[in-house]
DNA sequence: CTTGAACCTCAACCGACTAGAGGTGTTACT
DNA sequence: AGTAACACCTCTAGTCGGTTGAGGTTCAAG
C-alpha cells in the first residue's frame, strides 16, 4: 500500500494535482487508513503513471478518460484508441506549424533592429504594423 | 469616433476581450458617450491593433504591458524590448523542440499498432510502459 | 415613436492545476 | 507513553486569458 506521498515520488506527480485527478474522476477513490488517509495499491500506481505519460504527450483530462474507458473493454477494436492519437497528432502538429512561423517572425524581429532607441525601434514599429511581417497571422 | 462594435470588427477581437484589455490596463478607458457607451479614437483602434498583433505573437498581457510603456519612453534605449523578444524567441524555441519530441512519440504510436482490438493495441500498451518511448520525457 | 440591434455591468465559468489556512494522522525517537 | 516533526486531510480561492450569460439601457433607422 502507498501514501499519497509516494504515490507522488514514483510518478511526479503533486499531491494536489493527485487528488484533482481523483476529483476529475480519472482515479478510482483509493481505500482509506484508520485516520482516513488514502492508501493506494499497485493498480492505482499504474493508473496515475498512465495519466502522467498521457499528460506529458499533451492528452486532455476528457481523452484521458477516454482512453481509460477503452483499456476496461479489451475486446473493442481499437479504432477509437487510434482516433484519439490522430486527433492528438494533428493537433500538435498544427501547433507546430504555428510556432514555427511565430518563430520566423520573432527572429526577424529580433535581429533587425539596429536603432539606438525606442523611438527607431524596429521591435515596436514592427509590431505597431502589421504590413511589415512575412507572414499572415 | 468609434463604438467598441467598430473596434472589435476592425481588429478581430471579440468585444468581451476588448473590456477585459481595458480592465487589465492595456488599454486607456475611452471616452463614453452621453448614455455611458465606449467612444474610441484612432489612437485607441491603433492600441488594439498592437495588442492584438503581440497577443499574435504569442506575448502574455504582462510583456505587453511593459512593450507599451516603451513605447512611451521613445528616448530610452530599445535594449529592454529586445530583451523581451529575445525571452519571447526562446520561449518559442523552447515549445517547438517539445512539441517536436511528441510529434515523433504520437506518430511512432499511431502507425506502430496493427491489433485488432484494445487488448493487444500498441497504442495503450505505450502510454502504459514508459520503456517504450523513444525520448524521455 | 417604436423597434431591434448594440451596448452596459456584474458575476460566474473554462482547463489544469497551484497555494494556503486550519486542522488531524503517522512515525521515529526517547 | 510522550512528543516532535512531518505527512496528510478538506475547503476555499487564485492563476491566465479570456468566454458566457443575465438583466438592464442606449442608439439609430424607419
Amino acid at each position: 500500500m502507498f501514501s499519497i506521498g509516494d504515490l507522488s515520488r514514483r510518478t511526479g506527480v503533486k499531491i494536489p494535482t493527485i487528488r484533482y485527478y481523483e476529483q476529475m474522476g480519472l482515479l478510482d477513490p483509493p481505500d482509506r487508513s484508520e485516520g482516513n488517509q488514502r492508501r493506494y495499491s499497485r493498480d492505482g500506481l499504474q493508473r496515475l503513471s498512465f495519466i502522467r505519460h498521457a499528460r506529458d504527450l499533451g492528452f486532455n483530462i476528457e481523452a484521458i478518460r477516454e482512453l481509460i474507458d477503452l483499456g476496461g473493454h479489451p475486446e473493442k477494436p481499437c479504432r477509437d484508441a487510434d482516433r484519439i492519437v490522430a486527433e492528438q497528432l494533428e493537433a500538435v502538429r498544427n501547433k507546430i506549424a504555428r510556432l514555427n512561423q511565430l518563430e520566423r517572425e520573432l527572429h526577424r524581429m529580433s535581429t533587425q533592429c539596429e536603432a539606438k532607441c525606442i523611438r527607431d525601434c524596429y521591435v515596436l514599429h514592427s509590431l505597431s504594423d502589421h504590413r511589415l511581417c512575412d507572414t499572415d497571422h
